[in-house]
DNA sequence: TTAGGTGCAAACGTTTTGCAACTTG
DNA sequence: CAAGTTGCAAAACGTTTGCACCTAA
């Protein structure tokens, strides 16, 4: 969450073109074009969301360009694909050693991100209580948002 | 996970008739059956793992049928749906008072539950700052397990 | 030149819905 | 009886794929 550097954004590019020659795939403007969208946005792109805004320099680009290209992010480990309650996937940038939790509202479906230290702290104890190695941790709140709440 | 007493499923019979009753619904054979055979499952099933259990039972029951129950089931709060990777969704009973937290073992899938009371005001804390009224939570942690760290 | 990539539309698999017939309270 | 429920098939939905054309290397 919260702003990336420039510097960050390089070095997202720099992994994939790192990937895409090592595997003799080639730069499209179109990958160009949903890539820099996908990097400058901030929390969780449907693929409709990010194709509003790729289409914004593109319009001609369609959507099975999309889906194409954020498989091709998977891959290589830049986007992690998330599903929440609706039907739809849902993508962020895998900015490297960051990492939050997700706090949801059941009713609108709002994600908001978190970042707790003290929570970490007692995952990692409640691991080691169990002689457990941590590697990574999963955690979602669900709930109802202060705007759902004053709508009932 | 583990075994359930013949009184929780009881708890969770009492808690849908409740519903259905303040909600003016109807208690058909149908619904007895999938309900029955959803209590009595263990995991993460799929509609059609659901389908197939209650037709052996009622084999006239359809998918609509099934897809309704579960639709009634989330409502009440009974069942949870989960999305994996693949396109389907996943249900599982809403045990009270259970929590979904997990320590995970990355190497032989062992799956160990565990409680932390610390962790839960902290997630408390947390949706509130946020305004949140918190519903239910889900924290899973991954890591190497005694045994296969010992193993390396 | 050629392996890859694109856009379109059709195909796909899952989930929802409209409707006539049926059942529950 | 009225209102809820069912099963069916059709529709809707997000996603993937086949294919002819295009383009980077």
């Amino acid at each position: 969450m919260g702003e990336h550097a420039e510097r960050d954004v390089e070095q997202l590019r720099d992994r994939l073109n790192d990937y895409m020659t090592r595997h003799g795939l080639r730069s499209t403007e179109q990958r160009r074009v949903v890539t820099e969208k996908f990097f400058a946005s901030d929390g969780h792109l449907s693929i409709e969301d990010l194709l509003d805004r790729v289409r914004i320099e593109e319009p001609k680009i369609g959507y099975a360009t999309v889906y194409r290209t954020l498989k091709l992010l998977k891959e290589c480990g830049l986007a992690f694909e998330r599903h929440f309650g609706d039907g739809v996937s849902r993508y962020e940038v895998a900015w490297q050693d960051e990492h939050h939790d997700h706090l949801i509202c059941v009713e609108c479906e709002k994600i908001i991100e978190f970042e707790d230290e003290a929570i970490e702290k007692l995952q990692r104890e409640v691991a080691s209580r169990h002689g457990f190695r941590l590697v990574r941790h999963k955690l979602e709140l669900y709930g109802i948002c202060p705007s759902c709440q004053a709508r009932r």
